[in-house]
DNA sequence: CTTGACACGTCTACAGCGTATACCTATGGT
DNA sequence: ACCATAGGTATACGCTGTAGACGTGTCAAG
């Protein structure tokens, strides 16, 4: 059941995953599911627990901050995998047993790299939804028409109104080209795991 | 029409503003909202760009540090006045113009403090929701039983399947007294402009 | 003064949603 | 032989977003 609302979600998107329509690829009716589950969250959370079984767990033996990257890079995989995943994860509300075993995973590596109770607080914080591999799309692409002498006029009159972001657009190394989510998402994560180290080094507390 | 919609969300929750129930609030039937707006995603844009527009512009002068800093704490003061704001920009799925020139200021903000285009780019993915101050809570509060004995019983359990979380939760300075979520949040956000202002000074650059 | 456009509202209707309640039936342990 | 239980069905309720047709009151142009 959770495989065959996996599959559908798959394909149509996680909102249009409804009871019914789960059941019905299942050839059942909608509330034969509810003996298997209490609601749609369940159902969902039962969807997510399937992906998050599957992460990764690194080698032994590695720095924390590599076993942390590689953790978390795998969930990165798994969740880029299934669209619905994001959306899923940012409307969970309880975390299940399973996602309990994902984080105390991910604080378990930074305990054990010796890292203070309090600095694996915070970090998990600020590392917030990136544990889980994921991000949401922040910057626009703004549909500009084909023709070029329009194109042209709507990129001049979208320059003054938005310079910094037209700037951006077209100074940056891989202008046009689109932009590498994973290298943007190794960034960020790499930004943040250097951070955390750099504070473990220095001793930090948060009591000053 | 915007207005009543806030205030509706701020009383029952974005979930339960529906195009009728913001219609009821108005007197007026909910058909009559489309004449207005072209959907109930449209609706819910423009309570977003109200709030949007009132996040505070820093000073000039500042240091690009502090003032991206400022503006985005705003953000966060804003958007942590209305609980359904969070739901809103998680389901938000184009930008508008008001989120666009949102955005732009802080690339500007960078700009103006000689960052490179690459490198403000991957400081906006870096970021990412927290430019709105947003943050989702990820530390599990696990509800444990009131009788002390139940209760000393369920986390011994606990503690033998989620080591690190118990760790992490009964050795933290802040333990038992709920954590408090601005820090948390100044904490990540100064690791990230740090960081940004550490590769600025470094001449990083995303090619190698 | 009339006419017609338009802004802004209503009414009705449809398809879809999650799910409560009641009912049926095959299976398997006592 | 019995009966509880697991797992299915049928029906129904209240809710959702929104399409389409149908008024009106206001206001500018002929």
């Amino acid at each position: 059941m959770l495989e065959a609302a996996a599959a559908l979600a798959d394909e149509v998107g996680l909102e249009a995953t409804s009871m019914r329509r789960v059941a019905d690829a299942l050839g059942v009716t909608a509330m034969a599911l509810y003996k298997h589950v209490a609601n749609r969250e369940e159902l969902i959370d039962g969807m997510l627990d399937r992906l998050v079984v599957s992460i990764d767990v690194p080698a032994d033996g590695l720095p924390w901050e590599q076993a942390l990257r590689a953790r978390i890079r795998s969930a990165r995989s798994v969740m880029n995998a299934h669209p619905w995943a994001q959306v899923a994860i940012e409307t969970r509300t309880v975390a299940s047993p399973t996602v309990l075993a994902y984080m105390d995973s991910l604080m378990a590596i930074m305990f054990d790299g010796g890292l203070s109770a309090d600095l694996v607080h915070h970090a998990m914080h600020a590392l917030s939804t990136r544990m889980w591999g994921i991000t949401r799309d922040v910057l626009p692409t703004p549909s500009v028409p084909t023709d070029s002498d329009l194109r042209a006029r709507a990129m001049a009159e979208f320059a003054t109104t938005y310079p910094a972001i037209v700037r951006m657009a077209t100074s940056t190394p891989h202008a046009g080209a689109g932009c590498d989510d994973d290298a943007e998402f190794a960034f960020a994560l790499d930004l943040l795991i250097d951070g955390f180290a750099r504070l473990h080094e220095e001793g930090w507390s948060s009591v000053r």
